[in-house]
DNA sequence: GGCTAACCGAGACGGTACGTCAAGTCTTGGC
DNA sequence: GCCAAGACTTGACGTACCGTCTCGGTTAGCC
């Protein structure tokens, strides 16, 4: 979400409630606030006016801040998703296969969450709004694609000692995304075991394939 | 909602102003009218005032036979959309994996028309909006899941002689229309030919795999 | 501004809360909801959705039919101050002096009047704001003054039997209401009835002696 | 309210930035920008914001020193306007009429100056806002008026040897600026030569017949 | 000669009202 | 009974200033 408070030992937890730094508790405030209401209520209803009452904050200092709520949304987006979305490295030598489901039960469980909703909101509105869809894909979606492309590469080099190139790569995490955003929203439907087995199967099948 | 074109052949294009029975012109003025401004401005920018003012048609007119923009649009889609999804049955006996890919050529392609984008949208604001997500699932991907289905099991059956049940083939659709989705919508880039081949070829592969 | 309610014979008195035609409760609901707030608040606490919701009204529905606070001030000033400012045609043969005083005497009850009060703040809005000077002159002082020549020539015709030039019934009309206007919004203090008398009886022998 | 310019002859526009001590230049920058401001756009458009940044002074250090924007352009009254009005003694013996109208000029010319404007914004705000009716008023109103009082007595001692009470002072001086301010401020139009000389000999007329 | 108290610039903060836009409802009058 | 026209209420938009409140940096004058 944002910076931590820094890390204690002797933090003044006196909110200065105004002065001539930025307030760090009513950016916190209006992020939670964001949040919150996504989910409560859906972004149709998300207003600007009612994060900043909810967050106890005037409106002008939001727009001092952020230039819409879409702003506020990829503010709240930055710290969560990038953690949820990471691919973690496995601690003993498990099968590729078993990762590879692990991270996309993972993803699939992200859809639940409150920033999985701030994400499939985001991308909603990108496809109504052209700004919408530059800001997200410059300040969160590019850097993730990147970060998945390392993530099954270091995967697939791993096990089935495969080498790929970066485009083989890229349309290999196209497959591998792909049907789970298109369950979660397109279909709108629950991303069940079935999808996950089914998907990871095919992904490995063609990565070996491609490799021979 | 509103009736079919109907009698086709001949738009009447006579302007009936007024009277006791629905104005045929009044019905496709405005639905031209959304989908010109659709296409031309955005969804964002998109009013019921502006389709009334370009339709030269009375705002009362438009909420008396539709609830909402998205109903409209979903009017507009109707007929288009579901003949551009369209599976074709081969005329010559071709390469399954040539008809596949023809098929997902003609599905890209779709994105870009005037039709794809309305599609676009509407899935778009169906994540922002339950109201839309369930009027766009009832009225349009339901069915269209369902000729897909039954599409590629015809297609699956016809050439690798595989007969899958249709759970199976059901993920086999995800896996093929998702990476679709997901380069269209989220990622907002191309989908060239390289997607429609490894993708095509994935999903053959795992039928052949699976019916083994 | 707008025209007075017309002069009944079929008043439909039913008050149709809206529809193509200009509801005429609303205009008269602005109009009182406004005088009401300048005499209890002040004009500079009146604002715009203050008097909308005093009105009872939307505010879109005050920025319709006017463009400002002053806007609306002038309307409420149009009916009352022109007939509060009236010259009376004695209605006996009373000396000239007394019908003068009776007038000024008039004149300076207006400015304790809501009417007056309303006159008094568009004058003193008018010196921090060229459009509404132009607006009061332009749409109210300008036909005054026009009065008022009439109204002293008419009167020194009468009696003192001078006949007086345009320019120089002007003169006298300065002479006469400057000090009134100078006591009510310069000093702030009552007009009292030695202000009067000796401003009427400096008006009479003025006329006397330019008339020599 | 602020001091006076005090030791005068030589402006210090010395830029001491800071310190424990009022800083005169802060003080001259705010009281110019108020100054300027007014003249060039008018009191609707004069903010404090405007004047702190026209004089490169902190929101804070004019709201520690004044209370209003009221309040500055009283001090910026205070000096010039006193001056400008005040009664001179005539160096040799003229006629008294022609002391009386080289006055009036004067007074008519000072209405164009920008501290007759300041005077005229000041005199329009206080008929819209009570607390600026009552600071102006106090603060230069009242004393003005007895010096109006003393110079007009004294005039009339002179010349016409006539001596009149206070009461009696009182109301020809409302007489004699009346007709001036009714023009200035309600007509909005020039004090021209006659109706310096008409009010002139109204006021002179009327001051021998009372003494008679 | 160091300390401290008041000043200064900068500017963030909670507010109020602005004037605009579109939504969705309702009514008139013509065909 | 449908239609064009458009007035109406509602509610959010994004902006402008208000007056209050730190913050950090001077500098004068007292110890």
């Amino acid at each position: 979400m944002s910076k931590p408070t820094a890390d204690a030992t002797d933090r003044p937890d006196v909110i200065s409630r105004t002065g001539p730094r930025r307030s760090e508790s009513a950016r916190l405030a209006v992020l939670h606030a964001a949040d919150d209401l996504l989910v409560e209520r859906g972004f149709a209803e998300l207003t600007i006016e009612g994060i900043a009452q909810r967050a106890g904050v005037a409106k002008q200092t939001i727009y001092r801040w952020w230039k819409s709520k879409v702003d506020i949304l990829l503010d709240t987006l930055a710290d969560d998703a990038r953690e949820a979305l990471q691919w973690r490295t496995p601690e003993s030598d498990t099968e590729a296969e078993e990762d590879l489901k692990a991270h996309l039960r993972r993803v699939a469980g992200f859809f639940q969450d409150p920033a999985g909703q701030v994400l499939q909101a985001l991308v909603g509105h990108a496809q109504l709004d052209g700004k919408t869809a530059r800001a997200l894909r410059d300040g969160f979606l590019r850097e993730q694609r990147e970060r998945d492309i390392a993530g099954l590469r270091a995967l697939l080099t791993r096990s089935p000692h495969v080498t790929v190139g970066d485009q083989a790569v890229g349309r290999l995490v196209d497959l591998l995304f792909g049907p789970l955003y298109y369950r979660a929203l397109v279909l709108g439907e629950p991303i069940d075991e079935e999808v996950v087995e089914a998907t990871a199967r095919a992904v490995l099948t063609l990565a070996r394939e491609s490799a021979a």
